[in-house]
DNA sequence: TATTTTCCATACGCTACCGTATGCGTTCCA
DNA sequence: TGGAACGCATACGGTAGCGTATGGAAAATA
């Protein structure tokens, strides 16, 4: 988060210092409020995402590697990405990415039990799951293939496929 | 590269600004040459990890993954994923990154052919090989299982197996 | 040996920030 | 209705960092 600056995000706001240093001791104040807001936000989507209403568990499966890809939720995991690039540095965000990928990895993995696999099989799948989202999002492989959703749709099948 | 500071480099390297801006046109021009170095080093890395010498392609590829990982490679991968966030902002970084991407992903497209797979196939194994091994290293999922060795074994398996 | 080139240090101006001090209008309230 | 408390603006000092100007020693060269 070392792009954040007090100034910067005063004036997009269209206010002074002033009126920042009101609402937040210092800086450090505002990125534990982002970093808070972020982890709940986080596990509010994924207990969503993962709820037990709506389809079978590889359809949900589906749905939730859909909805953590780059191009459908751009914005989102361009914010997920910052966040990680910060928990290399900062402790205190590594502890909330932490807390956030056992959250998620513990919904996946109930899915892949519940669509029948062992649960050494659905622990490692569910890890392969946020794995490749995050990586893929991570790359540029636009110039790969092609027929880029195919791509995908064979990738999605080897995470969730029996 | 945000945290590439000139003064503090100069600092470390036991000479002043004066010495770096004889050497360097400016800082950009010390980021151009960390791209280039890095895009170099890469290509010969992985031409050699994929090489056509020494075990089938099956052990190749698990080694791939294995010489990737971030627990043998941490230096390594933190430079991957430093310049990786770097590319999120800077056209420049993300075309070198991506030329990095398209040439990893055919090597071991290769491999996943030479294994006898059909070229869709070898192709989303491919990608998935590189989104998982950089996504492992993004996530913080040590509490998530104590056998993480199996665990790792397993994607890996997923990953490569026919 | 005289001069140019190489390589680096010192010193400076400038900008972008952070955090604090202080003032000022508005709203609440006794 | 007079004064707290609120919500914000202005102004300031301080640090980090970029890039430039300039000097100077050592080495290469003429």
């Amino acid at each position: 988060m070392a792009g954040l600056r007090v100034e910067v995000l005063a004036k997009r706001c269209g206010v002074t210092k002033g009126s920042f240093y009101w609402h937040f001791k210092d800086r450090q104040d505002l990125l534990d409020a982002v970093l808070e807001r972020w982890k709940e936000g986080r596990i509010r989507d994924i207990e969503k995402v993962t709820a037990t209403a709506g389809g079978d568990e590889q359809e949900r499966l589906h749905h939730a590697i859909e909805v953590y890809s780059a191009s459908r939720n751009r914005r989102g995991m361009s914010i997920e990405l910052a966040i990680r690039d910060w928990a290399r540095r900062d402790p205190q965000a590594a502890a909330v990415v932490e807390s956030v990928d056992l959250y998620r990895l513990e919904c996946t993995r109930r899915l892949f039990v519940g669509s029948g696999m062992s649960d050494a099989d659905a622990k490692s799948r569910s890890l392969l799951l946020y794995a490749c989202v995050f990586g893929l999002s991570l790359m540029h492989y636009g110039h790969f293939d092609p027929r880029l959703d195919d791509l995908r749709a064979r990738i999605a099948d080897r995470i969730v496929a029996p």
